[in-house]
DNA sequence: CGAGGGACCTGGTTGC
DNA sequence: TGCAACCAGGTCCCTC
């Protein structure tokens, strides 16, 4: 399941195929995404691409006629493949590109997108009321505690809504609260700023390192090339349920929050 | 405004 | 063995 240090990874694993290059053709097989795909993403051919972002989990395509916006979802994928390769199952979107590439967009559950946009990307509804890059100045526990103010929800829910921080999802959630020692469901508005400040820097520790990684393998992440990362091998809460707390060896516990896996160490994490 | 739950979707796993 | 039920979960959207 993609989150930001997977689509990190995937920004900078297209890069030399896509960046400075023509889109010599637009081939769309199944417009059910999360959003249709617009038929007028066609536009994008013949245009050179002139940058590639990120804005939280959302990949950007600009040229000068317009931004592809993609989202991978939690299945999908972009795969840089030769002419000619048989698609496969669920291969949705391609862009054949004059670096001789073609970028593949692969994606079984259908929860990404790939929108076309004509207007200023930051302020596209879904990008325009974005909180902060967790790894840009503008996010940090001063931050975190004046927004907590006032929430009674758990702080893992807070630390998860996009409007509060981009890019942190399920498992970095987990995580980041176990190496700050918050438990995952106490109330967003009952934690120090001191314990903000070690909760925001766990987030950015954590993510960094992920991306020093090639992001987290779970399930259906590949790389660029089709690749897994390695991360998966080293997380400390996520998918542990039961199992030693790496700190005190006492087993950790599940719980479901909001209808997400939810693992902490009861001893540890207040 | 915040909180909570439904909806979307398919492959893999579990259970009968 | 076969089929049904369930689970994974990012994000928007609606309701309270």
């Amino acid at each position: 399941m993609p989150e930001l240090p997977e689509v990190e990874t995937t920004r900078r694993g297209i890069l030399d195929a896509v960046l400075h290059h023509r889109v010599l053709n637009v081939q769309v097989h199944e417009r059910r995404l999360r959003w249709p795909v617009p038929a007028e993403l066609a536009r994008m051919q013949g245009q050179r691409v002139t940058a590639v972002t990120r804005r939280g989990k959302y990949l950007l395509l600009h040229t000068g006629a317009g931004t592809a916006l993609v989202h991978l979802g939690m299945s999908g994928s972009l795969r840089l493949v030769s002419p000619g390769t048989p698609r496969k199952t669920h291969d949705h979107v391609e862009l054949t590109l004059d670096s001789g590439l073609v970028l593949r967009l692969h994606d079984p559950r259908r929860f990404g997108c790939f929108l076309w946009l004509t207007t200023p990307p930051d302020e596209h509804p879904l990008l325009a009321d974005l909180g902060p890059e967790p790894l840009e100045d503008g996010f940090d526990g001063g931050w975190l505690h004046r927004l907590s103010h006032g929430r009674s929800a758990p702080v893992k829910n807070f630390i998860m809504d996009s409007h509060v921080v981009v890019g942190v999802g399920n498992i970095y959630a987990n995580e980041a609260l176990f190496r700050a020692g918050i438990h995952p469901l106490r109330a967003t508005g009952r934690i120090s700023a001191a314990r903000y400040d070690s909760l925001a820097q766990a987030i950015r520790d954590i993510l960094t390192y992920a991306i020093g990684r090639g992001g987290t393998t779970l399930r259906d992440f590949v790389n660029s090339q089709g690749e897994p990362g390695y991360f998966q091998l080293e997380l400390d809460a996520y998918g542990r349920g039961g199992e030693p707390c790496h700190h005190c060896q006492r087993p950790m516990k599940e719980v479901r929050l909001g209808g997400r896996s939810t693992v902490f160490c009861p001893q540890c994490q207040h």
